[in-house]
DNA sequence: GTCAATGCAAATCGTTTGCATGAAC
DNA sequence: GTTCATGCAAACGATTTGCATTGAC
């Protein structure tokens, strides 16, 4: 809770420097985004919302406006595969890429500091900038085989 | 044009063997692919057709039906970023990843034996079969910055 | 009190589908 | 002649936008 509250006060914080109001749905949001520990879509979040706080009635226009500002904030970190729209999680974990099945949807986590290390050599001989560091693995899992 | 006539056939006796038909449309659409070196999306492959083969009056469904057959078929790769829709390449060059630039969307291909190889490790260690062996890295590039 | 944020509904974008017609076999 | 493919337009799902109202500051 401790934690909880540093992350809200961050927010608050952000949010005036970019001369923005602190809200309630915002925070909500923010929350769920933090609190749960998965890949949700948009429409997934709004669902969240509605079962845990359902006083609240946001909008799922609000949902989709409060990601962009959260992801550009580089507050949270979206994947996304196929069609699929994205499908956000929140920046608390160390970084990570992401292996994806694209017939169930299936998304696992992994980290490989020798890619790391390559992929920025690859970036930079390019002369990229590596901002979202954000690599997917598409294949087809156990289950689905 | 031995090569063009070589995709030509063979596209004609996989058709053939799916019980399917050669028509016009399928061939247009799969010479675009393999003819322009780059990363199109349905709506641009459409645009090329209008442009280059101005009497065929070939539907956007019938490109995003025949895009879809020729992916399945391995015959033209297909990637993603962001909101933005598929983007299309003939499998004609070796495999390779993409670096693509968030902003422009500026898309370079590079290949790493090593990032491949541990790729493959990785998939196996958690049992997945890669099948498109698709990569990519997001960043911003040097014009960009 | 001012200005940004919200909810709602309408609009938009990319993609898919149903169906009658036309072309391949 | 049969069956599959096509073009068209309508339908669709995800996301965005316009606007009047509400709420943060």
């Amino acid at each position: 809770m401790e934690n909880e509250n540093k992350l809200i006060d961050d927010f608050k914080d952000l949010l005036k420097k970019k001369g923005m109001k602190f809200t309630e749905q915002r925070a909500i949001i923010l929350q769920i985004l933090f609190s749960i520990d998965g890949h949700l879509n948009a429409e997934e979040i709004h669902d969240v919302v509605k079962k845990d706080y359902p006083d609240s009635n946001i909008g799922i226009a609000t949902v989709y406006r409060t990601l962009s500002f959260l992801e550009e904030a580089n507050l949270i970190t979206s994947i996304s595969f196929g069609t699929e729209g994205k499908r956000y999680e929140g920046n608390t974990k160390k970084h990570h890429d992401h292996l994806i099945c694209t017939k169930c949807g299936k998304i696992v986590e992994f980290m490989d500091s020798e890619i790391e290390k390559k992929q920025e050599q690859i970036a930079k001989k390019n002369g990229f900038e590596i901002t979202s560091h954000n690599m997917q693995i598409f294949g087809i899992c156990s289950d689905c085989k």
